[in-house]
DNA sequence: GTGAAAGCGCTAACAG
DNA sequence: CTGTTAGCGCTTTCAC
């Protein structure tokens, strides 16, 4: 089970009477070869089944033709879609995908770089801007391209190919108060070692304090990107006695905000009679909900092509990713709905309806 | 961007005052070395901060430590799942995960195998049974141990670590006849190039001939794993006119289910009262719909750890995989009501009510 | 115990 | 145009 691994350089180029230069200079399409020994070449590849190692061509090319990625979990579609198209993106251009998951451990992700470093991937997609000081040290050291997705700052720690958290959850508060929301609560993912959670927590709470409102303490509650957590959760939050219960819930992503839903139907709850909900990533699911979803629209895919794309040509270059900023776009749909039409007039905010 | 790929093991040999054979000794804790030396070795590795080039150590030691999987796709929350059991296992276990997706496309997956080959892994995950001839060969020849999951037959092509999908789904239709029904209709995946597909139709085609029933040729219509070609292709099957409509609607997975199950709540159809649905796969969501779904749970994450284990020790022993059956549960939920109680007499079933 | 040397499968100068 | 040579970074006999 370990001799026959197939067909080596060398007994191509002793079937075709050659030397191995030439059959790697065929191979690689590179230097000028006679087009009689070409073919002889090509014909003794064939013949073989001749497959070149691509473990040793990395070791002397220094290009391994590997892009890593490390994301916090495959259960949960919006990072399967992104790493989908990561993966769709390069192995159009002829690259293989080298894939870890860290389950939201910085210090996991931490040795996962490192590993992916030693396995000498060319590029490498990491998740949100923090992570540990040793992972950026080890990139540095190591020069490895690399490029951070989902979020998007000016000055960040690395590249980024993402969008801004904050503002698309600004675009939410707005939507509420312009809908006459004022009492509002958030059920937010975790945050600790999540900068796209707490983005989207400090993008609520700074826009709510625009509109000279505020998340009440005991209004922000946050759980894992699970149903099952989210409803719990929101048991927790809104089980309490209706009068002085909040009139908008923002959720940190799609599938609490189904948890939400589905959790206020079953204690009678009307969405969005009673409450307006919003979620965000805009999951394919979050359509087909009864109300609809009012979410934001994350363009996963675009991201996941866009970065696989960006650290491709990277490479290329030899130069560091350039950081795109990707659009978010604010979806209105069934669960939201104004408690008193135009009633935002008392804040300095620009939506007057 | 290319040049300082850190330390090589020469440095710290040089550093060390010793041979790279001795680096070499210590790294791996194999032979002897006199504990002043590994010592001043280990001092070394950490002053210069050096990792292991693991590919320059694959090239000789003919073990990558990587283990490939090639899927379909990752947009289906049950392969995700899978992956992710997969990748969490290998990782424990030294091993890093090289992910292809393949699109459904034999074809596409032929030259990702030979892609992965190529690039070393040391075991392979397949989903399915159904390959390109060409698929198998290239794994024979270059001696790659692997495993086909997903399904599971006795004398398949390759060792399995899955489950019977006809068998599965003949749960499910003997649950529905027990119920009494009789007229049936499914919504099943493309089967083209999908053996647990089709092994999922064939399965309900034969459990409903073991009980005297069939089901008509145009009650049977595929179609892509999504949630809107479900509701699409839903109403084609169902929006005819109420008379002679089937009574039970046999899904081939849960996001076929989903999207049957929506769609008849908007043309009307009451879910299970007119129509009793079933899902398979046991998706979380499945759970939380309304009324939840009934389903087949397979054990995705059983099956993802499984395969790689299946793989590592494979490897280790320089032998085949051995093939493993893994469970599946039929789960009872809300889709599925009787229509005549007691109803299965005529047919030589064992269900008696 | 330890070092020297050969070589994994490939590419890249450099001669010819 | 083509072959020879020298490694890429590591492990692994085999002498010492």
């Amino acid at each position: 089970m370990k001799e026959c691994r197939g067909a080596t350089q060398k007994d191509v180029a002793n079937a075709a009477g050659v030397s191995t230069a030439s059959v790697s200079r065929v191979l690689n399409g590179v230097g000028p070869v006679k087009p009689e020994i070409r073919a002889r070449i090509e014909r003794a590849i064939l013949a073989l089944d001749y497959a070149p190692h691509e473990g040793a061509r990395a070791l002397v090319t220094r290009r391994s033709l590997v892009l890593g990625a490390i994301i916090p979990t495959l259960n949960n579609a919006i990072f399967a879609e992104g790493i989908n198209a990561f993966e769709a993106e390069a192995r159009a251009r002829g690259y293989t995908l080298m894939l870890s998951v860290s389950n939201y451990d910085l210090n996991e992700e931490q040795t996962l770089v490192r590993r992916m470093v030693q396995r000498g991937v060319d590029g490498l997609l990491l998740v949100g801007n923090q992570h540990a000081a040793e992972t950026f040290a080890t990139l540095r050291r190591a020069a490895v391209t690399h490029v951070c997705a989902w979020a998007f700052e000016e000055d960040g720690p690395a590249p980024n190919v993402g969008f801004r958290n904050a503002e698309a959850m600004a675009e939410i508060v707005d939507l509420l108060v312009g809908l006459g929301h004022r009492r509002f609560a958030m059920l937010a993912g975790v945050q600790a070692g999540n900068d796209r959670a707490r983005g989207r927590v400090s993008g609520v709470q700074s826009r709510l304090a625009f509109h000279g409102l505020r998340l009440q303490p005991d209004m922000l509650a946050e759980c894992p990107y699970t149903v099952r957590a989210a409803r719990e959760a929101f048991q927790r939050l809104m089980g309490g006695a209706a009068v002085g219960r909040p009139t908008a819930l923002v959720c940190g992503n799609d599938v609490i905000a189904i948890g939400a839903l589905l959790e206020a139907r079953r204690l009678g709850i009307a969405v969005p009679g009673a409450l307006s909900v919003t979620g965000f990533d805009n999951l394919a699911v979050a359509a087909e909900m009864d109300p609809p979803i009012t979410t934001v629209d994350v363009p996963a895919e675009q991201m996941g092509r866009g970065a696989a794309l960006a650290l491709i040509e990277a490479i290329g270059a030899g130069r560091a990713v350039k950081s795109t900023l990707m659009p978010t776009r604010l979806l209105v749909r069934g669960t939201t709905a104004g408690i008193a039409p135009g009633a935002c007039r008392g804040c300095p905010c620009p939506c007057s309806g």
